[in-house]
DNA sequence: CCATTGTTTAACATTCGTGTTAATCAATAG
DNA sequence: CTATTGATTAACACGAATGTTAAACAATGG
């Protein structure tokens, strides 16, 4: 449940949340490699990083003196269940998506 | 794209969490009821509400000398969309709910 | 009118978040 | 062993966020 608001909080900023895309769009990738074209030092990098993992979203993985990074599937679900158990708040606003869902009875609620 | 970072924002904020899933349980609700048992000045709320209001997460509406607020779909759709969109990241890690889905192909990518 | 009720805004204090640079640490190359 | 590379942690500065109380405001009742 708090871990739900930490996921939200991590994501909230601009920075971490261009890393996530950046691990969903090209897999596990090095510490430095995220830092790359931030325009901000590898050191608050690191520390995004930090956010990221304390609230579950990123895995780390150490691989000589790389700390790689990638997406922690864990961590997303949270978000996932909590946006599909509120669904009948936002499926009615929905166009195609709503449309789509409708036709899927067996989707939990 | 903003939208969904300032949503991100306002829930991270326990209190605004508590309120936003109090008007999803009750349904619309005056400000001076969502002050109620947060042990929190109304002052407070009121600003909290402001935010959730900025970013676009649930409506005002002017009832006399009250304020009614109630849950906006269109901020919540802009997280559905995200979640649903990085689904790939998420459903390998779920069990009953991964069952479902996988069964589902006609779900957006 | 004037007082009351419901809510918001203003001013202020304090805590939290985020960036910087410098120091530290671990792994590897020479 | 020492220097280098990749990354994190420490110490610090500063702006943003959040709570408080007091003031302001709009609607309603007497």
């Amino acid at each position: 449940m708090n871990t739900l608001l930490d996921a939200f909080s991590a994501l909230s900023d601009p920075t971490r949340f261009t890393i996530v895309e950046q691990l969903m769009d090209h897999g596990e990738l090095p510490a430095g490699d995220l830092a790359q074209g931030k325009g901000m030092s590898g050191a608050a990098i690191s520390r995004h990083l930090k956010v990221l993992r304390q609230a579950g979203l990123v895995n780390q993985r150490v691989n000589g003196t790389q700390r790689i990074y990638s997406i922690r599937p864990e961590g997303l679900r949270a978000i996932a269940e909590w946006t599909i158990s509120k669904r009948q708040f936002w499926e009615a606003s929905l166009d195609r998506l709503g449309d789509i869902l409708q036709e899927d009875s067996s989707w939990p609620t």
